[in-house]
DNA sequence: GCTCATTTCAAACGAACGTTTGAATCAGGG
DNA sequence: CCCTGATTCAAACGTTCGTTTGAAATGAGC
């Protein structure tokens, strides 16, 4: 099945095999242009290799996709409910802060940035785009692929904000997911709201530290359902 | 330039002129597949127009686009500015609250939701959408039309908040923009987080009743920079 | 050194795309 | 009634798309 060419005993940082050339020039095509807007020629000429390549390795373009969003997501969302887990055998039976819960979400997003020179934030990038495409295979791949470290924290930040309704609190999640995401795809909408320090958005960490205590505020605030009801919006 | 053919006396709901069915098919369709995913072909089929109309009328493809999303977008921000100035005179020399503010925001977006019986829904979703979208005539659309009235609402947020930095509250009305739009969205990554009650999910208002105590804690959460710092997040 | 399965390659496939064209159709004013 | 400008229409333009094909190249095992 696979094969195992040369060893690659020490070329510099050239030309691995033909699939993983493949697999970092699509991530950040599909991250600058999307899905539909890429071509596989593009792609393939960028990468240096034959255009029925693609359909050689991967099968069809979707599956391409598909590969090259498990590639990464696929150990982020692992190492998140590792470290979840981490956090919670520490805590013994204590709940973890919401903080805490947060942490353990985006420290693997921020080592995934950090850690592959450009192709981790270009992926995150692309991930942030993919959650908005309305392509229904996407929308499944996602669902797929989430559906157990949602349930994972979910769980975590039910123990954590107990007097918050389940129903409230999955909604709450929903919101948290939508910043986190569209923070992620780094937008230029931001050059619109903010003057821009461009140095500065540029650094995950320093934007990810503003939009922890942001989320974790909005998590615990009282629920609409358990202090008597009748806020000031939409009632005007 | 306009030609205002008939005055349609009275025909039930079908057949505008055309410039109008194009735009509302263009509509449905751009939310339901996406830009690039939506040829003209389907667009003049289910318009029920011929193809080379759209060229005719409007330009190009992306003319098209454009045209969708300006029709409804730019009363959509004309009101929520009136709404916030309306708001303010109220106030006096007062401070607006977080929630004020907010309201602003989001009851026109309600207004155009409920009011275009199935066409504000799908064009809340496109918007949502475009927001995501690598597209650079889409971004350079989206920072033109929205400009003036994110530069209004940051002058609002920053006299309710004086005590949170300029630069901090330029990032969490960025997180504010990005919990909306991809809640307006309303991608099915919902059904993932939440056990989904189908028939509140269609309840905009419901939804952005939950979506405002959220974000207004948020804004109001100490700023990082404020309170001594040394945040737990990160630093494990 | 031949074998055979794997991988690469140039070339082509048919389909679909956005756009253009030029004639047909229409409505209103002289 | 024809003229004029605006609109609609069928047809075709050239391009690009994802995918397929069949032969050439490659490399490990006997």
């Amino acid at each position: 099945m696979h094969r195992l060419p040369r060893a690659a005993p020490d070329l510099p940082a050239e030309s691995p095999d033909t699939k993983s050339r493949i697999l970092d020039a699509a991530e950040e095509l599909f991250m600058e242009h999307g899905f539909e807007a890429t071509s596989l020629r593009l792609i393939t000429t960028a990468a240096g290799v034959n255009l029925a390549a693609v359909n050689y390795h991967f099968g069809s373009k979707e599956e391409l996709f598909q590969a090259v969003l498990t590639r990464r997501l696929d150990p982020m969302n692992r190492d998140r409910m590792e470290l979840l887990s981490t956090y919670e055998a520490h805590a013994g039976d204590r709940p973890l802060t919401c903080e805490k819960i947060l942490a353990a979400m985006f420290i693997p997003a921020l080592r995934l940035a950090r850690d592959h020179a450009t192709g981790g934030k270009n992926f995150l990038k692309l991930l942030g785009r993919a959650y908005a495409d309305p392509a229904p295979f996407i929308r499944e791949f996602l669902s797929r692929q989430y559906g157990e470290m949602i349930a994972r924290f979910r769980a975590a930040f039910s123990r954590a904000l107990p007097h918050i309704p389940r129903e409230e609190l999955s909604w709450r999640l929903h919101f948290v997911m939508g910043a986190l995401s569209f923070t992620l795809a780094g937008t230029d909408v931001l050059r619109v709201i903010s003057q821009y320090h461009p140095d500065e958005a540029s650094n995950d960490e320093l934007l990810l530290k503003r939009l922890a205590p942001f989320l974790a505020a909005g998590l615990r605030a009282p629920s609409p359902a358990e202090d008597g009801g009748h806020h000031p919006l939409l009632d005007a």
